[in-house]
DNA sequence: GCCTAGGTCCCGTTC
DNA sequence: GAACGGGGCCTAGGC
């Protein structure tokens, strides 16, 4: 429908929604929400997108990301305030409320979307894991994992393992550049591993990825922790 | 356009492309990405936007995220190949490539959106840092913040400051629960700072956020590091 | 329900 | 351009 009347769009909307369709309404609109954190957003064309999942997103013309968004849950209400076609959104868990008002409406659509695929992803860290397990002398020599997901009072470690000489072994993985953080995680491990290993047992810890930052690689050798470099699949960004 | 041709919708959308317009394409497709990782994905009905900046966003009836994409900054192309739409969009650093292929068009539609409203957010990190400089009494009596952003080998420094007796004191702010990371990029900061003053400076470490996870507090303890419980705005969740 | 970590994260800022 | 940290992150997997 293109510029629907406020009132013929609330009755199509709220047929759509029932009927579990995906629904967009493309206007001028105001945006208010309060939740987590709260924002409002003065008038302006925007395009709105309600999902029969109960997810809500207001897209300006600019940005990966929406302007506005309610995650999959939702409640989705749609009613006439002032005669203008309102969009509201609700969840609990945490309490959240997105709120759409329009000024003047350009279009209101329906779909009906069949959809039974699946997306098929790599090059994901799970695929570099699978790389490590299928040949762990890529880390080194001797090198033989014994867990992945190990749990530690600091969290789960990637890949749990040995060295040739017995040495107890913590990988983290990256699938791709490594920074920072990916050395706070393996400290935290191989920290908490000390700790909670016999006290005279040695530990090392790798962080393997395709690359490393400087500041991560100086974090490392300050650390007593080495680096592997290892990708996904046949990336190339060492 | 309802059910338009393959044909006619290459014109329409050709045309509102080189307009500057935001447009969405609705149908029968198979999705194909390459570039940081890679993915395929069988023919199945989806919603197709496509921002006059560059992004493009495939989504199925689920999720908050788009099931493909592409970031903003990329070239959309689109031609009739072997009779049917296609959307091809690319960019450079990294390389990547997303091809959108139609078997049958639900909808084509383009929208010359008017938009120059920003959005006013609050309850963010920023709104915390202020709430912190407004009142340094708020994380302990006699705390005299001196920089933010205070630059260290390990990163930049929330906020920098000192005690009543003269100590250096590290913030590190989180808008809401705190977890592990919170705490590891604590330490490596208030690490890099004993390194760099002088051996015999005391620095301790301080993490502000409305409340922390059992673990972030444990490894807060193990490590020295302190604890302050204070929210971006008049939440309550500590 | 909370917690934890990954993500083709995106995004702004700074260098 | 790379890098670093924040995000109303979202999302999957455990417990």
């Amino acid at each position: 429908m293109t510029h629907p009347s406020h009132e013929a769009a609330v009755e199509v909307i709220t047929a759509a929604l029932d009927r579990g369709d995906l629904v967009t309404v493309a206007g001028l609109c105001t945006v208010d929400y309060s939740g987590r954190a709260s924002s409002t957003l003065g008038p302006g064309e925007r395009h709105v997108m309600l999902k029969p999942d109960g997810t809500a997103m207001v897209h300006t013309v600019e940005g990966r990301q929406p302007v506005n968004w309610q995650p999959p849950g939702c409640e989705h209400e749609v009613d006439l305030a002032d005669g203008r076609l309102r969009i509201v959104s609700t969840r609990s868990t945490p309490e959240e409320r997105l709120v759409v008002e329009f000024e003047r409406l350009l279009q209101a659509s329906a779909f009906g979307l069949a959809d039974e695929e699946d997306l098929s992803l790599s090059g994901t860290h799970e695929d570099l894991k699978d790389r490590v397990l299928e040949d762990p002398g890529r880390i080194e020599p001797g090198f033989t994992p014994l867990a992945t997901e190990r749990e530690t009072p600091a969290g789960a470690v990637d890949v749990y393992g040995e060295d040739a000489d017995g040495r107890t072994v913590v990988l983290e993985l990256k699938r791709s550049r490594a920074g920072p953080d990916g050395v706070g995680q393996l400290e935290r491990y191989v920290d908490a591993l000390r700790r909670d290993l016999h006290a005279d047992a040695e530990v090392r810890g790798v962080l393997v990825a395709p690359s490393a930052t400087d500041r991560a690689r100086r974090l490392l050798a300050e650390r007593g922790l080495e680096f592997v470099s290892l990708a996904p699949d046949t990336d190339d960004d060492a």
